[in-house]
DNA sequence: TGCGTTTTACGATAATAATCGTACTTTAGT
DNA sequence: ACTAAAGTACGATTATTATCGTAAAACGCA
């Protein structure tokens, strides 16, 4: 049984999001970054990533007091696990219409929209010839 | 205190979805369409759609026996509430990466590529001059 | 009118997720 | 060795969601 079908909740999202982009990090460090105006308890967070680590969704070195956490899902996974049903639930299925929505709501590099240019052409030799 | 707040979960999601393909939907409708194997019971959707529009997510006819149901929420925000827990979490707040991402997992018509390629040439029109 | 069928109403329960309090553990400093 | 501080463990509680069962209402039609 693979990790596929784990269900990750809301708060559990949050979590992953601050360990995918730190790489690791503790408890303290998690709390301190997503409650910036205390509104949970440490041992609230404390115990979601207790939670997590049995699940399989994080690593941890307890090797020392201060337990480090590492995340354990693909972000790759995720992001499609996400993606398809936003497309599905909120864009009938259209990726077309999911990018539009995206780049006429949220803003872009340059350089992006270059690399997102390339990426079309792309997609047009692809099917073209 | 507007809709703005309300939390929309899983279930009502997928209602929603339905009900914005449709436009307007029954009961009936809405459970035969999201449950085709009939894993959850008839007065389960009932009772989901009820609270929904307690909730004020929908509204409904109800001058005849079957209630008809309407979507009264406005997909544009619930997209955009999505969108930005997606980009946030998932993509680190980048557009460029969630669009790339989309173009490269999933299917798009040319039609499609062609009005990203214009939207894009709009977006860059707007910065550089 | 009376009966069967379809549908709604709605409380009760189960399942899941989030929060918290308290006790125990580890460690650094003295 | 003792104590305070900073952590972790973890059960218990609460909040939220999802599911279901049963009763009542509405309707069609013999």
């Amino acid at each position: 049984m693979t990790k596929k079908d784990i269900h990750i909740t809301e708060a559990e999202l949050e979590i992953l999001q601050v360990l995918w982009e730190k790489k690791q990090a503790t408890v303290k460090d998690v709390h301190e970054e997503l409650n910036d105006g205390r509104e949970s308890v440490y041992t609230t967070t404390l115990k979601q990533m207790q939670v997590m680590y049995e699940k399989g969704l994080l690593k941890r070195d307890d090797s020392r007091r201060q337990h480090i956490y590492y995340p354990d899902v693909d972000i790759k996974r995720v992001q499609r696990k996400f993606m398809d049903k936003v497309m599905k639930n909120l864009f009938s299925g259209s990726a077309g219409e999911l990018v539009m929505n995206a780049l006429s709501n949220y803003k872009t590099t340059p350089e992006e929209l270059d690399q997102i240019k390339t990426l079309i052409e792309k997609a047009k030799q692809a099917k073209k010839p």
